[in-house]
RNA sequence: AGGCACGUAGCUCAGUGGCUAGAGCGCCGCCUUGACACGGCGGAGGUCGGCGGUUCAAUCCCGCCCGUGCCUACCA
């Protein structure tokens, strides 16, 4: 609506072009999410325009309105002038804006004293309704019950006490408008002041006649001399041409000069605004309709606490919101684009339309647009005409039907045995700015449809700042799109690094990390091709070293379960990338890779290699899987999709007990250990005679403890093959770090070329 | 102003009432290794924001303070 232009598109060309738009992003989105390898099920594809919500957006509101959750009201209510629509508590920002405090000396009726209010808002003045002060306020005690008569306008308003006012801000004493804040609703509703609107829907000071029934004044002549300089004009013109008339002795009233005492006093203060409106909010009365809320606090409450939020503290915000909510949910928009409120009013036989008897839609009807469709039990024809109807033109809250979400994909609306068994959802995956709206609504129609809650997990996630730890926005030019780092670095090296993020902690995007990721997918791809590449056939795993390796691999699956479980995703992988690296990349399979290759090994050492590798591989793929879906897939590919018959790793089942039957217990759990710090050890020698770590060794003496000698003769095999150790001996010394080798004497061969 | 969260190596982040506080990146040195140089080995680098308290023991628990972010309130 702003600037007027799209005014000249009608209605259905307005929906008509809203519709086609969506469809593009709907592409857009789609290719990107199945780019990112998103597990969706696009069979269950919805759009919160098609039929299937709209039906369900409309039976969730006929449900409230049989159960009378919901009521129609014309009120004051926040409305962005820009937009020209209502908003909810939800969709209010709060921004700091500089105003000013504006003295204005107003007159008391029947008497020569006076009173000097502060205002931010001098161009209300024409609709003010009263001014009240604090009771124990000793300096307007005994004003109370008598009128102010307003400068400019001799209107002669109530002076009344109220707890609400500070005696400490401004003077203390201050004008009551219709309307220029919340708090202005409220004493207007509380004192049953006059009805002055003053702002109208397009923001602009409207047409008023003083003299007439509820614009009284002392003088209206000059009253309306002044308001014709105002008339018309926007907030911010009339506030400037006010301050200049007050400026003037012209409209005092009291006859002693000037109503604006001395200069402006600027001050900062917070102004709310509709979260993507441009100026603030004004408060006008129009026709609503809205969500009973306020006396659901409790319930409400209820439900919130019912629900598992990851983490905890996410919990803390669902309920402050909740306990701080000061208005019902206003439900209805002034927009084309959006799902329709599906009732009609009858019109009386003065063409009047009765408010108080809507007329709903039957369930059977839906997805219905009143505007299009006659209200049952009248033909077309009868509409707009006197005794006939109308219907209703506005469309709902976006979050009215987002609210629905769980019941959208349960099929609440229309297939209950589905419904019944995926409602309560399991999950619900967002982010934290969306906890009053997303969350919070949804928890209420939960409550209001079924005394439910709609699922039982709320996984809340954090923000993606940039990398000087700014929020991304639009307005400061800093979001960045997954699309270009999908394709410099690929879709899983993405989700490494989304899927490293904890829940709820905010995460400064940064493409080392990107990096890193891709880097673990070369890893598992050059590990995966290595494993497969032994082609000696597999045999029971009994060797010590690869005993001890797969009791680890065990312990690894059963954290990485509980890790997701727990819906720790992140700890998930973390858990999974340390092994892969650590134990099997760096230290297993460096140890066992040349018996595997069956260099001096007999058949069933080789083979127990052989089996230890690929069950590793299998294993390890599958618990990367999640996280890193293209490569695990690929490599599942190569060998294991056509031996398990199960084409896509996706759908293979998770490791777990099944994978580890049969295979015994080491003899020493910390074998791999015993074997790794063996190596390590003969690598230093080496790295300390500066030879490669390839070099072959002539000869060596491995010293350690007793203990230690012991523990490593089991594996001692596998570690002078990774080494290259010719002959060794043993020697027992007792100077050395517990658990730490010492290499001595060692003679390395010289240098061969290979060829 | 109140609430919640965060503050750990140069950077991005883990972590725990107790071994010498970790990873990756970056940095320095060595190794052109046979799945992988997008690799391997070795190393430097931290008063765990500050001050108090509880405790045999605190980076972790408690209090206060400083800083950052978010939510809520203030909106004459």
């Amino acid at each position: 609506a702003r600037k007027g232009r799209p005014r000249l598109l009608s209605r259905e060309n307005f929906i008509e072009l809203c519709h086609r738009l969506t469809a593009e992003d709907e592409k857009t989105f789609k290719a990107l999410w199945q780019r990112a390898a998103l597990s969706v099920d696009w069979s269950l594809e919805y759009a919160t325009i098609d039929d299937h919500c709209r039906r369900t957006a409309q039976l969730s509101f006929l449900d409230l309105f049989r159960k009378e959750h919901v009521y129609n009201s014309s009120s004051p209510t926040m409305w962005d002038v820009d937009f020209q629509t209502a908003v909810a508590q939800a969709e209010v920002d709060d921004r700091e804006l500089t105003g000013a405090y504006h003295r204005i000396e107003f007159g008391v009726e029947d008497s020569d004293e006076s009173l000097v209010v502060a205002t931010t808002r001098p161009e209300l003045l024409a609709a003010c309704v009263g001014v009240t002060a604090h009771p124990d306020d000793a300096r307007y005690r005994g004003l109370f019950g008598r009128n102010a008569v307003t400068p400019l306008f001799r209107a002669p308003v109530p002076i009344f006490p109220s707890e609400l006012a500070d005696p400490d801000k401004g003077t203390g004493i201050l004008m009551v408008c219709t309307f220029g804040d919340a708090t202005d609703v409220l004493w207007w509703r509380e004192q049953r002041l006059a009805l002055r609107q003053l702002v109208q829907r397009n923001g602009r000071l409207g047409d008023v006649t003083f003299g007439s029934e509820g614009w009284e004044s002392l003088d209206p002549d000059a009253a309306n001399r002044f308001y014709a300089e105002l008339a018309g004009k926007n907030v911010k013109q009339a506030q400037k041409r006010v301050v200049e008339l007050l400026r003037g002795p012209d409209g005092s009233a009291t006859g002693s000069g000037p109503p604006l005492q001395g200069e402006p006093e600027p001050m900062e203060h917070t102004v709310k605004f509709y979260e993507k409106g441009p100026r603030p909010l004004e408060f006008v009365p129009t026709r609503q309709w809205f969500v009973r809320l306020m006396d659901k606090k409790e319930p409400l409450l209820a439900k919130g606490a019912e629900v598992k939020w990851h983490p905890e503290f996410m919990h803390v915000r669902y309920r402050d919101w909740t306990e701080g909510l000061q208005l019902d949910w206003c439900v209805s928009r002034q927009r084309h684009f959006g799902v329709p409120i599906p009732v009609w009013y009858p019109l009386d036989d003065a063409g009047e339309p009765d408010f108080a008897r809507p007329i709903p839609a039957g369930a059977e009807q839906l997805p219905v647009d009143p505007m299009a469709v006659p209200a049952p039990g009248y033909e077309e024809t009868q509409r707009g005409k006197p005794g006939g109807f109308i219907g209703e033109a506005d469309v709902f809250d976006t979050w009215f039907t987002s609210s629905m979400t769980p019941q959208i994909g349960s099929h609440w609306a229309d297939d209950p045995e589905r419904h019944a068994g995926l409602f309560p959802a399991d999950v619900r995956p967002q982010g934290p700015e969306i906890i009053r709206t997303w969350a919070f609504y949804t928890i209420a129609k939960a409550l209001l449809h079924e005394d439910s809650i709609p699922w039982k997990n709320a996984l809340i996630s954090g923000w993606v700042l940039d990398p000087d730890r700014k929020k991304m926005s639009k307005s400061l030019g800093n979001v960045q799109t997954p699309l270009p780092y999908i394709e410099r670095f690929g879709a899983d090296a993405c989700r490494y690094w989304s899927g490293s993020a904890r829940l709820g902690v905010d995460t400064a995007f940064d493409e080392k990390v990107l990096k890193v990721g891709k880097r673990l997918v070369t890893k598992l791809f050059n590990a995966g091709k290595f494993v497969l590449a032994q082609e000696s056939e597999v045999q029971p795993i009994t060797a010590e070293l690869d005993l001890a390796f797969v009791a680890e691999l065990r312990a690894l699956v059963e954290r990485t379960t509980a890790a997701f479980e727990d819906f720790n995703f992140a700890l998930a992988l973390q858990e999974t990338e340390t092994f892969f690296w650590s134990r099997f990349t760096d230290s297993y399979l460096e140890l066992a890779k040349t018996r595997a290759r069956g260099d001096g090994a007999d058949a069933a050492a080789q083979g127990s290699a052989v089996a230890t590798l690929r069950l590793a591989l299998d294993v390890l793929l599958r618990l990367f899987a999640p996280t890193l879906p293209y490569i695990s897939e690929e490599i599942w590919s190569w060998r294991f999709a056509e031996e398990r018959g199960e084409p896509s790793i996706h759908r293979a089942p998770w490791p777990g007990a099944a994978d580890f039957g049969g295979i015994a217990e080491p003899a020493n759990a910390a074998s791999l250990e015993r074997a790794v710090a063996a190596v390590q050890a003969i690598h230093k020698a080496k790295a300390d005679a500066q030879v490669s770590a390839g070099r072959e060794v002539e000869s060596l003496v491995l010293a350690g403890d007793a203990a230690l000698l012991e523990e490593i003769k089991p594996v001692l095999g596998d570690v002078l093959a990774a080494t290259r150790v010719h002959t060794h001996q043993l020697r027992e010394a007792g100077d050395l770090e517990e658990g730490v080798f010492g290499v001595e004497d060692a003679r390395f061969a010289e240098r061969t070329d290979r060829s």
